[in-house]
DNA sequence: AATGAATGAGAATTCATTCAT
DNA sequence: TATGAATGAATTCTCATTCAT
């Protein structure tokens, strides 16, 4: 077998333990989906599992979290955001949060399941949230004269608190579902409650 | 057999199990909190426990759930609101919410970890929360000239909306503390989130 | 209350836990009806069970198998017993004793159950059949031509064996349901069976 | 954290469970034999015996009874009747099964105390028999010129009718050892009674 | 006589993890 | 690299029984 089908192979393999994680995840939530139905599920050795993992499900969840997903936003609208567009730039940035959180909702559950007896992963996430946004304001200010006259810092520490509160709204609707009746009426309060809170960020 | 007492006081037994109960919880999270521990510390047997509370842990939340807790606020400010004292009003409602949840902070955090393993307590959560809505709604109108003329079920539907909201942000600010640095910053943004919010609720 | 409503009340608290226990272990077998189910549904206390039965299950089925119900037979039939008749009486006697397997099925269940963890119950029911057989045979010999001439004791043996054998059969009937298609194939396989055995014990 | 050897020999394992449970079951009934003792017995560890039995109890009976036992005769004898040798073809038989049910008492035992609480046994146990019973009378045809002439599917059913019975008597009698003095004696009855009942199902 | 709170051993089962092959 | 047998602490829950009131 050649080195890159070797690779291939290893690829495949973690892919598989990570939607078998999640699956298992949705379906019994992040306490029962322990290695051994993981490993079971996704066809392979227990061992296999753990030579990918040494560090078990905490491993698995921490890794995902590294690559992923939860952080990833499409830049390209907000660097076209001007005085008009504001609005639908807005909704199109709480799609893409909502879309992010139906797809991964797995992971969510099980991020914040694990959250709950892992301080060192809070901390990471923590980490992880500032370094993003960091990078995020970057990029906007290298391109957006929108946003190139602003002060960075507080700009850092504006988006991260918009992203945390939207984070909150869109996690609580999708597990508990008791806040909107569809996704329509998510998207238009909270992108609302975005320029809401961009103007109460800025009176501060 | 045994040469222990036995103490016989039902109500304290079963106090003492709420107590360790939410401590542990606290301490280590919810699925760490097992009954046998529970029993441990409250030193009680395991079958005490279970002699009170005969489906286990599940049983001690929504139990507690049920006497208690989550959803009694103070009506007397809401009373006393007109056009002049909103954002005082507020304020004090969402502080109110704020305590209710830094003192039952293990109790939201168990009940929270046992919604994703048991529909039927979020179901209950749901129906307690519209009970409860109705009945503050109910008695506001009787009693203050501002809400006697809006129509019922629009205020019902209203104030479950921001409740859950609040709660929504709330939670999220105890639980992952990422959100505001202090409690003043979050009574602040909140009470003027309500503000908007309910701005938002009348014009659609 | 005068001692005549005690006493009844005594018995009726005792019907009422006999049925319970037998209804229970009918709808989840003989080790799953605990005393505390069975007080619990009976609705009397734990105490109360124990203080009319102190050495708990195996009591009440000591006591109800004492009392009772599993070697009691019709005698008036085999009174009658004549060359003309006998296919008549045998298959009273069988229906008879299907009758109460049928009647009393959880307390054969329950009574095998416990034999198998209670060797002195194997012991004290083997002394009860003899002890039985012995007053029928005595009975019948006093009253019955038919049986006046036969040795005593071989009667009584060959009654034993036939009734072991009747009821090794029709427990097996009622238990497994793999034996006969209905009660009238069973009732005239067994009364015939019994002509056969009663043959083949005058022979040896 | 343990310095145990890990014997790594699935059969080896498999085998001492069942050894252990079937002993356990003989010596203090089926359940009394718990999972927990049978591990402590078999010197595994509960774990292991999980791990090939993932359902417990009911799984090692279920897969004894699986690979085994129960209905395994020996065909020779039979294929060789003819008028003159009834008599000890019939013998021969039933000691065949009596011999069976000796060597395999515990299995019966459990098997039986199971059946009460799992119904798909039962279920299975008798599919199981047709389908042994359907083997043994289409190789009696074959061979034999006594079976060729009659129609296969009453064959069938007087086979499993006597199979039944026979059971019932024998377990009745190795459990409850109320009916023979001995084994001859059992033999001699049963074998007789094969006779007779093969002549009633003729008649019928 | 009746109640039911309390007991704790022990049963069934799960789980993360190790390690010989 | 991969396998899966093995581990045993830990968890949930049941049960027969005791005893203070």
């Amino acid at each position: 077998m050649s080195n890159k089908k070797k690779a291939r192979n290893k690829e495949a393999t973690i892919k598989k333990i990570y939607d078998v994680f999640f699956k298992l995840v949705l379906e019994e939530g992040f306490h029962k989906a322990s290695t051994n139905k993981i490993a079971k599920e996704a066809k392979i050795s227990i061992g296999t599992l753990y030579h990918h993992f040494p560090e078990g499900k905490k491993e698995i969840i921490r890794r995902y979290f590294e690559n992923s997903v939860e952080t990833s936003f499409d830049l390209e609208e907000f660097k076209k955001l001007n005085m008009s567009n504001i609005s639908t730039v807005f909704r199109a940035f709480v799609s893409n949060i909502l879309r992010n959180h139906k797809e991964n909702k797995a992971y969510y559950i099980a991020f914040r399941s694990a959250i709950l007896s892992d301080e060192s992963l809070a901390q990471a996430h923590n980490e992880r949230v500032v370094e993003i946004s960091t990078g995020f304001v970057n990029e906007l200010q290298e391109t957006s004269e929108f946003f190139k006259s602003r002060e960075k810092k507080r700009l850092i520490r504006s988006f991260i608190f918009i992203y945390n509160i939207i984070n909150a709204i869109i996690y609580h609707h999708i597990v508990f579902m008791d806040l909107f009746q569809n996704d329509e009426d998510l998207v238009d309060y909270v992108s609302n409650l975005l320029g809401f809170t961009i103007k109460y960020l800025q009176k501060k």
